[in-house]
RNA sequence: GCGCCCGUAGCUCACUCGGAUAGAGCAUCGGCCUUCUAAGCCGAGGGUAACAGGUUCGAAUCCUGUCGGGCGCGCCA
């Protein structure tokens, strides 16, 4: 529909350039949009407030001259100028029922669209470090992730899902170190446990698993293990729990042998990383691929990245480290990609596996981050933009902390204590539907205030139940009318439709009509909060019908018009819900 | 201290490139079930859009400043 007055309105501008009443060299942009005020009509342009300065003339005057030159559209009942010089477009009873049609026809692709081109897309989210379970905070990232994905994907994108693995680094190493010393203890070794190691209850489930695969084969003795290391952290304030630490992983590298070590390192990794896939395989999240960060620094894509880096001059030696010239592309600080012990950083494999993310051709690259790495973001963009790629097709998205509310007081969640809440834990708590909603109904750079109870109840106050309800409510009429032994008629509803001329079905119809928009929209937007606010607005369209008339009438051509609309809410609701990763149950 | 994000009804949040009288839900108050699921519907009250300026036909939206909150500022990942 916004398409036609579009057209409408480019004929009659288009017509008055030619008469040179208005001068035919400024830029046109027809902007349409939903009114707010039903005695403003269906859709209005402010097009002569936007034209009138370059036309010079008044703005009323110029609205008139558009709508003289307006052409005639049987969906038009009327066009009025208002206020400053709006131009209001009331459509007639019949203009929008072919949505209906429309959505009967393209059935789950309704709302698709193909302003994407098949351009390809990379979307990488949670991309946790598999040292642990996903917690809370990962789900977000999940859900948000997965959500624009699919929204790209319904928009005519391709799609590409990645989830960059961190198998490489001090984090597992610790991880690797904590599952051994967890397997001595087990195996009857006295071992102080380092204050910085992992100390989940899954760490001794890991190290339970070693133990059984492995027997005794990797034990040492606890004196030997412990023996001058440097002090861990005390209560007083001496000892260095890094220092501490890192001599606890040199040991176990020492002790057990590059192989063995690599058994214990690669249990871990594996048997966290199975976890992982399996939670948000759950969890209605699925990835194209996984990419090891282990694999790039095998596959010398690290060193080439740096190599390419000095190529361009932007590397320099200090303190013996080889330092990244950021700053010359507006990050705060320059960065070390080599470290003084020769070892790459962390930003090193970033920015090796960035450089390969635009060498694969994706015309946009996404990351989806924690709002807490914002810092890193300049960083990122500087060394694309210094190997000479184009640092705005990266586009980081942040992703604020959901903060947890249990009986109205916030759920405390600390990793160090091993205490928090995973995702696994949620998911049973409230269920996947539930969480999946919940997590993307706010922007995601808004805080989320994630109110279990609210999650849990099977009330009004809870948005997903309100909006599944609207869908098993249509499922219920269907079966109602199998139990009075009628059948549906689709094609005598579809050729009646012009019976529906009630407020509330006029109502469906614009919102019907208004859903790939929606789509379109949160897709380009990477907002699919737009998607679920637009749900529940269908679905409160919805039960205000359902209360106010009765679907499953005597008269067949009404009843069977009827039918097809709300058949054809419920097709939408579908189809909107399963965007967001929720089921539309046919009973509640 | 510097940088990024945020501040809208009692609470949680919307408002599509700057548009017309700032909207929902919850909570509060009042109505609606012998009729397709009341997990629903209808109605009422509730606002100086943090504050002060600026830009313009028009500002919650853009700019500047102040105040308040969050996050980040490692040769960690």
């Amino acid at each position: 529909m916004k398409n036609h007055l579009h057209d409408l309105l480019a004929r009659a501008i288009s017509q008055l350039q030619q008469s040179g009443a208005l001068p035919a060299d400024v830029p046109v942009n027809i902007q349409i949009d939903h009114t707010r005020d039903e005695s403003h009509g269906d859709f209005a342009t402010n097009i002569a407030l936007l034209l009138a300065k370059p036309a010079r003339c008044k703005p009323r005057d110029l609205a008139e001259a558009i709508v003289k030159q307006l052409p005639v559209s049987n969906k038009l009942a009327k066009v009025e100028i208002a206020g400053p010089g709006f131009i209001n477009f009331f459509l007639t009873k019949n203009a929008l029922l072919s949505v209906v049609n429309d959505i009967h026809e393209a059935g789950e692709a309704y709302g698709h669209s193909t302003v994407g081109q098949g351009r390809l897309v990379q979307v990488e989210f949670v991309s946790a470090n598999p040292t642990g379970p996903l917690h809370v905070g990962h789900g977000r990232g999940a859900a948000y992730g997965a959500a624009v994905a699919d929204l790209l994907a319904a928009a005519g994108f391709q799609v590409h899902r990645e989830y960059y693995v961190n198998d490489a680094g001090r984090q597992m190493d610790i991880l690797a170190a904590s599952v051994w010393l967890r397997y001595l203890q087990a195996c009857g070794e006295t071992i102080t446990f380092p204050s910085n190691g992992y100390k989940g209850d899954y760490v001794h489930e890991i190290s339970a698993k070693l133990k059984e695969r492995h027997g005794m084969a990797f034990v040492k003795s606890g004196a030997e293990v412990m023996r001058d290391l440097p002090l861990d952290a005390q209560d007083d304030g001496s000892g260095d729990k890094e220092a501490h630490i890192d001599a606890i992983i040199e040991r176990a590298k020492q002790l057990l042998g590059a192989q063995d070590y690599r058994t214990v390192f690669d249990l871990g990794l594996n048997d966290i990383l199975d976890d992982i896939r399996d939670d948000l395989q759950g969890f209605g999240v699925v990835y194209e691929q996984w990419y090891s960060e282990r694999s790039l620094a095998e596959s010398g894509m690290v060193f080439k990245a740096i190599a390419r880096l000095e190529e361009t001059g932007y590397i320099y030696e200090k303190d013996g480290a080889k330092w990244f010239r950021s700053t010359d592309f507006g990050d705060e600080k320059d960065r070390v990609i080599v470290r003084e012990n020769g070892q790459t950083t962390y930003f090193a494999s970033d920015i090796a596996y960035h450089m390969d993310k635009m060498e694969r051709g994706y015309t946009r690259v996404i990351d989806v981050w924690g709002a807490d790495h914002h810092g890193y973001v300049p960083r990122v963009k500087a060394a694309l933009h210094a190997m000479g790629d184009d640092p705005s097709k990266l586009d980081v998205l942040l992703v604020q902390f959901a903060i947890l509310y249990r009986g109205g007081e916030r759920v405390q969640m600390s990793t160090r204590s091993g205490s928090f809440v995973t995702l696994r834990e949620l998911r049973e708590e409230v269920g996947n539907d539930a969480a999946r909603f919940f997590y993307v109904m706010r922007k995601s750079e808004q805080h989320l205030d994630f109110d279990l109870d609210l999650a849990k109840s099977q009330s009004n106050d809870n948005p997903v139940y309100y909006i599944q309800y609207a869908h098993a409510r249509v499922c219920s009429v269907m079966r109602q009318l199998a139990d009075k032994g009628l059948r549906y008629e689709a094609v005598a509803g579809l050729n009646h439709l012009h019976l529906l001329t009630e407020q509330h079905e006029q109502d469906l119809f614009m919102a019907l009509q208004r859903y790939p928009e929606i789509v379109e929209n949160a897709a380009l937007a990477h907002e699919p909060h737009q998607v679920a606010h637009y749900l529940r607005e269908l679905a409160n369209k919805f039960h205000a019908y359902y209360n106010a008339h009765q679907f499953i009438v005597d008269d067949g051509s009404l009843r069977n018009a009827r039918l097809a609309l709300i058949l054809a809410v419920k097709q939408v609701i579908g189809n909107g819900l399963g965007l967001l990763g929720v089921s539309a149950p046919e009973v509640m």
